[in-house]
DNA sequence: ACCTGAACACCGTTCAAGT
DNA sequence: ACCTGAACACCGTTCAAGT
């Protein structure tokens, strides 16, 4: 089989069309996410394309479950609650660094696919066990879950595509410029702040990672669930 | 001035054009934000939107930052830094909510604005005084400002084009029916799961708001966030 | 200085026609 | 059953031409 202009590839099913995808998302990212480069990248044409999915929207939400299914999380049952939650919000950002472009995604529009009910059920399961019931678990659970999930995503904001390299470096020239009586908290702390803090970056976490961040922003969920915890049941 | 087919409104300056967008994007949502529904709105043609903005990104952006000037905070010094935190961020999600379609776009691009500016100066403040420093005070902003931001994306996230009513009708019916012995903690709680749980609705927040939720939320933001604070200087 | 009209190079999706 | 080719109704953006 020779690579020809289009290659021409035959006998391919749904899975590999969103394989593709994929692999255009992680490429191009959203804006350049078109069914016509889906076609090209799997040597095929846009129309036959929906022979095998429903479509753009239905391209889309099959990757996201695709990403979360390289998510692997360990027993409930091996380990403290505090523990598993950490772990399951480190993999899933794990995962989700590996397909930085599906952060916009997972934020945007409901996530509803086999596996994000497995994850839910498992998550709800370590919450109850923790000692969270009724509307509590369901209000702690959209609290760690939303926070996860949210706090990756606006970690993984890239720039928008009409502001150019150049005007990063402006950005960052202006911060230097900044008077010191209006912006003291900023200009004190310039080298810890400056493309490092969320509305002062130049750069998407893709690219620049909040590492510190993060292990700062799991001890903060999970100690203040359990917080949340004691204040309800003070004597257990 | 009669209504025609296009009134033909001339004399608007950029921020009539943001005004227009605004609306078109809190009427139609994102992927019906397009340049000609802006021009429409203004009952003029679309080529004339770019003498006065620069683009659609241009727009978007110029909308998140008008949408962030809502915001009423009140003064740092008038009270603990908890309870600063609490209003910014219940001001935060207020604003939000009444643009719901702005959440996707906050969570998806880097905040650059004026306005985003001002707000992280003041977040920086508010930690300082409370005893955050240095790479900690970095890490501690983007904790806090990275959890509210994301979990109101999260919770304003919205059905996908391409699931119509009858999806959603069908999805509460399958939960309905999942197999007791596989997904005990879902059936063992259907009632405070089905459709309340962030990987089990079927509407988005702007429907159906997160109240319960976003409150437990701040509780552990902050009440996690005063334990970090404890957990370096312990003897404050 | 600001607006209009037309055009360019794209999109997602549909559908008749092929094999 | 699956793929191809062409078309439809859109997009964002540019640019010459108007006033």
């Amino acid at each position: 089989v020779t690579v020809g202009r289009k290659r021409s590839r035959q006998g391919f099913g749904p899975d590999d069309v969103v394989e593709a995808a994929m692999a255009v998302l992680d490429e191009v990212g959203l804006e350049g996410f078109t069914m016509r480069a889906v076609a090209d990248q799997l040597g095929t044409y846009p129309a036959t394309l929906y022979w095998h999915v429903g479509g753009r929207g239905d391209l889309l939400s099959a990757i996201v479950d695709r990403v979360l299914s390289d998510m692997s999380v360990p027993d409930a049952e091996t380990m403290h609650w505090t523990d598993w939650l950490r772990a399951m919000a480190r993999e899933y950002r794990r995962v989700l660094h590996a397909h930085p472009n599906v952060g916009g995604i997972v934020s945007t529009e409901l996530v509803v696919g086999q596996t994000a009910l497995v994850l839910t059920e498992t998550v709800l399961q370590v919450l109850q066990s923790a000692g969270f019931q009724g509307t509590q678990l369901a209000a702690a659970h959209n609290v760690i879950v939303g926070s996860v999930v949210g706090w990756v995503s606006v970690e993984l904001s890239s720039r928008p595509a009409d502001l150019d390299e150049e005007w990063t470096d402006r950005f960052a020239a202006s911060l230097r410029e900044l008077p010191a009586t209006q912006f003291p908290a900023i200009t004190g702390n310039l080298d810890a702040v400056n493309g490092r803090v969320i509305g002062l970056r130049y750069r998407g976490g893709a690219e620049d990672p909040l590492d510190n961040a993060f292990e700062m922003a799991l001890d903060t969920w999970v100690g203040g669930l359990a917080l949340q915890l004691q204040r309800t049941r003070p004597g257990d």
